[in-house]
DNA sequence: AAATATACATAAGAAAATTAGGTATATAAA
DNA sequence: TTTATATACCTAATTTTCTTATGTATATTT
């Protein structure tokens, strides 16, 4: 697990590029997916990501869909057109930045 | 200038790798230097700076000289050993954590 | 039967930054 | 020469964002 400083602010980056590639998921969903795909290093906590749902749903940036699987409800998610647009900004942005900290830093990429 | 979401949580990271590859340097001087190379895209705010400095000192990461240079004061500041050791932390794990990145977002370094 | 996993949610508090203000000297421009 | 910009420090109120804790409820595994 990363400190939890270095994570913030990428909660809406990593949100909006899982739905880009996923077309719906559910909130539950996106931590496990989030938690398997870095081996555990990142782990998105309920009390962080429900009320950033929540807050980007009413931005218009996700749209939502309700469904009950047996007696339990399950709220899937989707990115918007205007989400969309967003998502690419956020990555991209993401992806930029990360370049200015390795010049910042000093620090190479591992080669793959 | 980059979201300013995505900036927080690194300004410590950020201080400390100056500080090693610089012996010493002072607040305003920091804010400049990474102005500069970043050009511009980093900008540091003195609001943000100077109470982490204070804090940084207070946890025996940083020592500091106060100098005169003219009729103006200027504070340098220096990592002590403990801040060595953990600036090589956090630029590692701020490295660590791109890798992760990379892979969530599907994205590749630029090589240089 | 009890513990864990699934699945949603909120609310109090903490942490970290922004915004805005304050003090003061030095230098460049109008 | 006065005004604006640059240098150089600082803090305080507010905002944003996350953590921690808690709550509800069903499903599954031990």
């Amino acid at each position: 697990m990363y400190a939890s400083e270095l994570i913030k602010g990428t909660l809406k980056t990593i949100v909006l590029k899982l739905l880009t590639d996923n077309e719906r998921m559910y909130g539950y969903e996106i931590t496990q997916k989030v938690k398997e795909s870095t081996s555990g290093k990142i782990q998105l906590t309920e009390g962080a990501l429900y009320p950033t749902l929540h807050a980007m749903e009413k931005q218009g940036i996700l749209s939502t869909e309700v469904e009950n699987v047996g007696n339990r409800i399950r709220k899937y998610y989707k990115v918007t057109p205007t989400g969309k647009k967003l998502a690419d900004d956020k990555v991209n942005e993401f992806s930029a930045f990360m370049e200015t900290m390795m010049i910042l830093l000093d620090i190479q990429p591992k080669l793959s």
